[in-house]
DNA sequence: TGATTTAGTTATCAAATGATAATTAAAAGA
DNA sequence: TCTTTTAATTATCATTTGATAACTAAATCA
């Protein structure tokens, strides 16, 4: 097993992870939401606070554009902007109370998926499984 | 560590190899090509050769607008289209030289990034990692 | 043979996304 | 204070993507 196979290796599972992230993920979301709307949400949850710039950099959107999104979520009332007292340039944005509804639905969903994808392993696959997520957060996709 | 904290585990996973996925292969991609008609040369190149419907099927495509890419990228002079001789409504689809050298330069800059990832990795860590990926992909994203 | 199904195409439309320029307001630096 | 930098917004435009209807041609079925 030389590096090049490993190579191989690992474009083929982030090949599945996309699959398995489509088919755990597809449909889950609200109709109301576009996907880019929907990365940014999760991103809200998984970090909230966050500032428009956070955002912009981490899903690789141009400023304008996450303001754009930012307003349209805010309009849809899913997001609340709180400005920052120290820096009044700054905002910090969090789910409103609609939004962790929202976020909440989504995520049982998804989650009932993932259940059903691993009902059929053993304690010992799952402890696998476990250990295998561990090393590759750690050592390949730090 | 029940099954919920293993969803989450899960979950991070997702995030770190999508966010690891787009440190990969940003700007790997030549500019002549959209995202998506990336993605259907990325899953031509390895499966081809492949139907204009399997390309439809796995890439969550309707067939009006897997025809429309392929009819782009065939424009490009990127894939060439075969017509099957025993049932002549089927085409086969493979890239043309064209499309091998331009995925090649793609995966070129892709392997030397993900080369850089793992440098610092001892033996025993490659080696724990090709274990795990095998564990992830039989067990988890089959 | 005639009807139905399958594989793929064409045309068209709406919506989502990406890119850029110009602007505001506040903070930081000289 | 004056200038520059930073955070965010607004407006605008082109391109990409997604969805749908209508179609052709070949294969299969009854």
């Amino acid at each position: 097993m030389d590096n090049k196979d490993l190579f191989n290796k690992c474009i083929a599972l982030l090949t599945s992870v996309h699959r398995v992230t489509h088919e755990l993920t597809q449909n889950a979301k609200s109709d109301s939401i576009t996907p880019v709307q929907y990365k940014i949400l999760e991103y809200i949850t998984v970090s909230q606070p966050v500032t428009p710039s956070e955002i912009s950099d981490c899903q690789n959107m141009s400023m304008p554009n996450t303001s754009r999104e930012l307003k349209k979520l805010s309009e849809k009332k899913l997001i609340e902007k709180l400005s920052d007292t120290e820096d009044r340039r700054k905002q910090y944005i969090r789910l409103s109370k609609d939004g962790e509804i929202l976020m909440k639905e989504a995520f049982t969903t998804i989650e009932s998926r993932f259940q059903d994808r691993i009902q059929n392993a053993s304690k010992e696959d799952l402890q696998e499984i476990d250990r295998a997520l561990d090393i590759l957060q750690t050592k390949l996709f730090y």
